[in-house]
DNA sequence: GTTAAATATGGCGTATACGAAAAACTAGAT
DNA sequence: ATCTAGTTTTTCGTATACGCCATATTTAAC
């Protein structure tokens, strides 16, 4: 079978997914862009594998929302609108600010220990990075996914962790330099995990949606210059 | 090609996307069991198709989650569990509570005279049926589909019509007679419209959300007696 | 010279067949 | 009766072929 793909990747599971997971860290890691074609035969040969699974791995891909397909002509890399951006953070405050009251009406001790420990890391990573690149690197996407766990709703992470996130890092792929509001987005952090903590949901899902808007207006006015650049 | 496809339905766009909305219909009318295999050899035979388009559409139907799919076991109509159901209706509160806040903040007068037609028909369907199976008829589908399309926002209602609607649908199969909430819930949901309406975004999701959860119970309440029934 | 139609090409969608692997079922032995 | 081993069924992956659609190129007409 292939050796491209059992070396670098688990070799476990369906080819169809080892390939979904290969093409998804192409494109989340940029080495194809926004727009690119991906054809079926080419992606056949570069992996060594049959149009099959290739097909039913830019399926899934599709279904996540990172490649479109369009019939008869083929996939390209999504490329997301600003009007696809609001969509999705409308979205992003709906499903975080719902899984940050459920994480509260569920808190234990643990989970509050889990918390602050985790945010103890991260003050350490803004410490030692001034700059705060703090929001999109792995500390943000740490927090919201803890506490997306933390909801026991497994639809909601099953959502955010297939779909949206990646959406998100694809949006991401091309603004770079991220602004990264940093030690800010950290205070919220530390009140919305308090919140939790306290086993408070209302203002726990308050200050979720608060913040995640926050972060929507950053992004936003970000989007504005880019486009303004273009132009 | 197949002469069974292109007879009842539509005979447009792909294979595959028939084939995923007629094996729907026969789950979600009860024709194909919760539980039931779904062979991929049976069903091509039964449409007269190849096993390609066949692959794709339990595929598409298990994103949309009313069938599994095992590994080298094959498709199945999918059971729900309670639990299932209670982390359902959770992203339901979230999203379709969403949903009518956007849609307040978003309504205009149009609007406004869809939703007083619309309660209208309501109104005298609940008149001419005393039963009450407003709810999960026709009607209470109509009144959540339009808040959502109002909403404006295609990430959330794609979801809903997508995976949330046909689950549920799903999840009431193999719970028939159902309550129906009948009159309160048109009660509730004329609430909910006028503040919509009025563009207030807190109460009009506030409302909702709490019809849901109204909605919710009922059906827990209808799940409790069915298990109770098994044992 | 510009536009529009006709052609050519490449890629996708579908059909079919075969081998391999995994799961499920069956039968036998302890 | 339970567990084990072998058989069978079904899916999964591969290979190949062909028609159809979409785009691109060329050609013709205005």
């Amino acid at each position: 079978m292939s050796e491209l793909l059992t070396k670098g990747t688990e070799s476990k599971g369906q080819v169809s997914d080892r390939l979904a997971d290969a093409i998804r860290d192409d494109i989340l890691s940029g080495r194809l862009g926004p727009g690119e074609r991906l054809g079926e035969v080419s992606l056949a040969e570069r992996f060594e594998v049959s149009r099959g699974p290739v097909r039913a791995a830019l399926s899934l891909l599709s279904e996540c929302g990172i490649v479109t397909i369009v019939p008869n002509s083929g996939a390209r890399v999504r490329l997301i609108s600003r009007e696809d951006a609001r969509a999705l953070y409308e979205m992003r405050v709906a499903l975080e600010g719902e899984a940050a009251g459920l994480a509260a009406s569920r808190a234990d001790q643990a989970s509050a220990q889990t918390f602050r420990m985790l945010l103890e890391q991260h003050a350490e990573d803004i410490a030692s990075h001034p700059e705060g690149a703090y929001l999109q690197g792995s500390g943000d996407k740490d927090f919201h996914m803890v506490t997306a766990q933390m909801a026991g709703n497994p639809i909601i992470l099953r959502y955010l962790t297939r779909e949206l996130y990646p959406q998100l890092a694809l949006l991401r792929m091309k603004h770079r330099n991220v602004v990264g509001r940093g030690a800010k987005a950290l205070r919220e952090h530390k009140r919305i995990a308090a919140a939790i903590s306290d086993g408070d949901p209302e203002v726990a899902r308050l200050l979720m949606r608060r913040h995640i808007l926050n972060s929507w207006a950053a992004l936003e006015a970000q989007l504005s210059e880019t486009e303004e650049d273009a132009e």
